[in-house]
DNA sequence: CCGGAGTTTGTACTCACGGTACAACCTCCA
DNA sequence: TGGAGGTTGTACCGTGAGTACAAACTCCGG
């Protein structure tokens, strides 16, 4: 892949939008042409391929996504509070690029077969929350789990899946909203409380 | 698509594995007849194409999840009883049948698309898990959340994104273990309890 | 202003694979 | 025993991914 130049990755991110609707597989080069405005043979210039072009895009969003959970995770107050951050930031990449990450979400076991992806999602989601838990335990705004790397995955799990969710239905999706009522329930859990 | 006798049934199961591996593009048609023993011919025979051949092993798929969930569902005790055993029967089947459930994990996008599909999932899904919400809000086991739909989605894909990541790394997934720690999580929350 | 390096793009091509057509054969039952 | 329907091999077609390549265009150093 040769080094792609900024307004060739402007355009590109257009080409987000039927790989979202229809899949990669589904989608011809032809349409990403049509969708980026970039020619087939200028395409195949910078990329090898479909694979490299999503691959280029992901890797795009899953950077801006850790950039903005990194400020999050660095913000003041009780790490439960920036668990709230971040979840807040995550969500609102995904409104913010509703295409991409579609397209990362729909079908994560591509995100799973390119190691430069899967790292990329670990980077931007698993290990943030990992090292807020383990603040949190630390500083006694969250209990400690017995497995932090498992209890990542299933929060990874509830957020993207419900940004998706949203991304799919094409419901506008409101990031402090949908963060709240979402750390609302994992903060404090379905359970009633006996006495609270 | 003609009616599947249950021979070629049980054989075409063992298609899902190569399409779990590298999903349903990147699996030709010759590796789907090669892995089920059943000719491509035949394949043609009873199916339009490798689409409707996953539709099918999938639709079976959530058919089973939709059953072991409902008999959870009927379970005594309290609600909140019944949703770990609901999560606890989606892990089991996770667990029973890797390939087919990780062919559909890895490829939400997909089911999304095929109305059919997201028809099973949520009726394998959410729809258990919202009744089970409401029927804890009223028997006082579980607390009346805001937006019982959205939290079924978190919880949906709380456990799914589990379970995918139990099956993509081939580790072995003990359903009970996996749903203790997650309805533990899920249950209790994670914020620090000041008086528990 | 010239010339060359690198970029951009159109066009024509190859080839793999999904899917179709069809005929031979087999099985089972009336 | 004959015919309907299931099973399978083989030959074929069309689409679309990816390649090859040359023409043109941009930009810079001399």
């Amino acid at each position: 892949m040769r080094p792609v130049p900024s307004t060739i990755a402007a355009k590109l991110k257009a080409a987000a939008v039927p790989i979202a609707e229809r899949g990669l597989d589904q989608t011809k080069i032809e349409e990403l042409a049509e969708a980026s405005g970039i020619p087939k043979a200028t395409l195949y210039y910078y990329f090898t391929g479909k694979e490299e072009i999503l691959a280029f895009l992901l890797t795009d969003l899953l950077t801006e996504i850790a950039g903005a959970v990194a400020v999050a995770s660095e913000a003041p107050g009780t790490a439960r509070e920036r668990l709230v951050g971040i979840v807040t930031a995550q969500l609102r990449v995904m409104a913010t690029q509703p295409a991409v990450c579609q397209a990362l979400l729909a079908d994560l076991g591509r995100a799973g077969r390119v190691p430069e992806i899967a790292v990329a999602v670990a980077d931007a989601f698993y290990t943030p929350v990992e090292r807020v838990l383990a603040e949190g335990a630390a500083d006694g705004s969250l209990r400690k789990v017995q497995d932090p790397v498992a209890t990542s995955m299933a929060i990874f799990g509830a957020v993207t899946i419900t940004g998706l969710h949203y991304l799919i239905r094409g419901t506008p999706l409101d990031p402090k909203q949908a963060a709240k009522h979402l750390t609302g329930v994992l903060l404090d859990g379905l359970a009633r409380k006996d006495r609270g």
